[in-house]
DNA sequence: AGTAGAGTTCCGGTCATTGGAACCTAATTT
DNA sequence: AAATTAGGTTCCAATGACCGGAACTCTACT
């Protein structure tokens, strides 16, 4: 029969299957039907089924009771040793908490993660406004303020990349135009802070500062709060020392 | 050449290579190389070399400037989907802060995973003893309180099985006759709650009770503590207030 | 410069993988 | 109750992706 390369316009490898059927899963369908894999890996379904049933001999997915395709506990147990969980998010934990005492707003922990900003952490909630990032979980990264930060401090190639395709409008404040996010960047980068008002979710805005390793910008702190309760230097000033703080976290052993 | 059958015993499909490669790493080897990964997965080098590079273009390795490779962040974002993360970690957290504050013990919450015990949380480390649990981390079922909770609730054929293959010795007090651990899991169901006294780390004790749904132990909750320290009947007490309070959380949505 | 070890590339043979088609099952409609 | 639909599973012939031994390159250490 025709070769794996028919169906998608690459080829791709047994394992890329396995992966791209794995990707399907986000915050919004944590559980899936093997109609619903099949159709959004683009694998036929004869294919998907064989690929499900190895990932669920490996304990990467479990089939529910309702039928319904899963995330395996076994991703979950193999995702805590990747070094953003085990380095960065835990060492972190305590300044971020200490953060959340201080602001009694929503704190975020961001990293760069194939071109989005990846939700390391996510303190707060039960005080503060609800925000849309959640731990695990992918924002754009023009759109935030850690986004901002974590894009800012990128190398100039890499933010003209970025800038190259075209930008999402999440609320109608999103900046969509590259000219006008540049000049952002810019500021963000000169300042040493970014800052998103109802960019991402109508009525919050944010409060970000990058978390520097020789020069690199290895993550971005955030506080997340009503736009009206954002005092924006006092802000600026806690989140600087807590990005401090960890970054003094990191440095300590390796 | 020779099928993929002849290297292992069993033949494993590309899927199932690439699963066996990630499951080389654990709490003490986060970092390995392509020799060691070779090694442990009992893939040829070249095998190995091939898998790899899949992984690594998915995002679900990553190499290192050490040359090591690591997990990816990929896998501990699709990780925090599993239902194990999203809906039972995140909703006993704040009734294991709170048993924590009573305790000022370590306190675990664990499921049951491939024949061991899963820890999903550990709450504590600064006031209390050091453990060897880790979020994430797996430990046998006969040697921890949770652990015995897990298996005392199992179908008495599950039972028989585990008791049937050699019990490990993780210190001198472990109980490898099943003779012995059978009684103790018996006990275990009558009184409600299991007991552990150095089984698992010398000087440490441990005190957990079942989450049960619908007759099923759903997970286990437990305290770690100096041996010294242990007032069982308040342990028993206070865990079983936050066994219940957790199945209620679990209740209230699906 | 020499050596050892780790990592990478090459390549022919072959069998695991592939996907269309047929089949089965459960749910919904007529 | 029969018919229909959708979702899921099994079958199977064809084939090219995968396999791993061997050769090669690179790095580190003597």
């Amino acid at each position: 029969m025709s070769p794996a390369r028919t169906t998608a316009g690459a080829p791709i490898s047994s394992i890329g299957r396995g992966i791209a059927v794995l990707g399907c899963f986000n915050e919004r369908r944590r559980a899936l039907t093997l109609s619903e894999l099949s159709e959004k890996s683009l694998l036929p379904m004869s294919s998907t089924h064989r690929v499900v049933a190895e990932l669920v001999t490996g304990g990467f997915l479990v089939r529910g009771s309702d039928r319904r395709y899963r995330i395996g506990t076994r991703v979950w147990s193999i995702g805590q040793l990747a070094p953003v969980s085990d380095q960065l998010r835990h060492r972190a934990l305590p300044t971020l908490a200490r953060l959340y005492e201080e602001t009694g707003e929503n704190i975020t922990l961001a990293v760069l993660d194939r071109g989005q900003a990846l939700y390391v952490d996510r303190i707060g909630g039960e005080r503060s406004v609800h925000t849309a990032s959640r731990a695990g979980g992918h924002l754009p990264l023009h759109t935030t303020g850690v986004g901002k930060v974590l894009l800012a401090w990128q190398s100039p190639e890499a933010i003209e990349k970025y800038l190259s395709r075209p930008l999402t409008r999440t609320t109608p404040y999103s900046i969509v135009d590259p000219v006008k996010l540049k000049t952002e960047l810019v500021e963000t980068k000169n300042r040493g802070y970014a800052v998103a008002r109802q960019e991402s979710t109508a009525g919050n805005g944010s409060v970000a500062v990058p978390i520097l390793r020789g020069g690199r910008c290895v993550a971005a702190v955030g506080v997340v709060a009503h736009l009206t309760h954002m005092d924006i230097p006092r802000l600026v000033e806690v989140l600087q020392q807590a990005a401090d703080s960890i970054r003094k976290e990191l440095e300590d052993d390796h």
